[in-house]
DNA sequence: TAAATATTTAAACGAATGTCTAAATATTTA
DNA sequence: TAAATATTTAGACATTCGTTTAAATATTTA
């Protein structure tokens, strides 16, 4: 869970995820999108990666980035607790 | 957003959210939780205030933290584009 | 096989982060 | 008013983080 959350923290990482969700993109195709060096970007794919946030297929000399439901179940599962206490909010304690 | 995410990012401070999903409590109170010191435990409510994650409240010489709506409803609006992506089944709450 | 392409790994470095102790501020109580 | 209590602010310091350039690895193409 720690390395998910880390993983979405960053700003750059989240723009890789959202631009994600129109279809897998291979590394090279990701880091066009950005004003970084390809390594940094690499970096950031590597820490999604570990956050179960996105899947890496290698297909011949490309890599295709996908999302990862996984990662994003953890997170939102993790939400859910809040999601009901603003629907059934406890009283405040007693002073 | 950047400082809501920010605010999520560390252990500490997701264990005060879920801390007080069991209602209000003092800066005293929540620091008792933690093995750590008051000052550190004020720096976490701190950016979890600026995150909108958590309001403050003084009553005397107290402050009272409770979460906020409002942060929670900034991560949860980002979250829905991949809830839509995966299909997620719709929480019974919506925040 | 050699060159070109795609991507990562390694090393370095400044900036940001989390923690602590000590001091400051605000409020209540004796 | 002085002391006690609650909490924050300030300053310091080690660790983590994001970035870069240079080098390494893997694959495809000429």
């Amino acid at each position: 869970m720690e390395i998910t959350f880390k993983a979405i923290n960053d700003p750059t990482r989240r723009e890789i995820l959202v631009f994600l969700i129109g279809g897998a993109q291979n590394a090279g195709e990701i880091a066009k999108q950005f004003s970084m060096s390809k390594p940094s970007i690499s970096h950031h794919l590597d820490l999604l990666k570990q956050g179960n946030l996105i899947l890496a297929e290698k297909k011949g000399q490309y890599i295709i980035y996908s999302l990862n439901r996984s990662g994003f179940e953890l997170v939102h599962s993790w939400f859910q607790g809040f999601a009901q206490y603003f629907e059934f909010p406890k009283p405040k304690i007693r002073l």
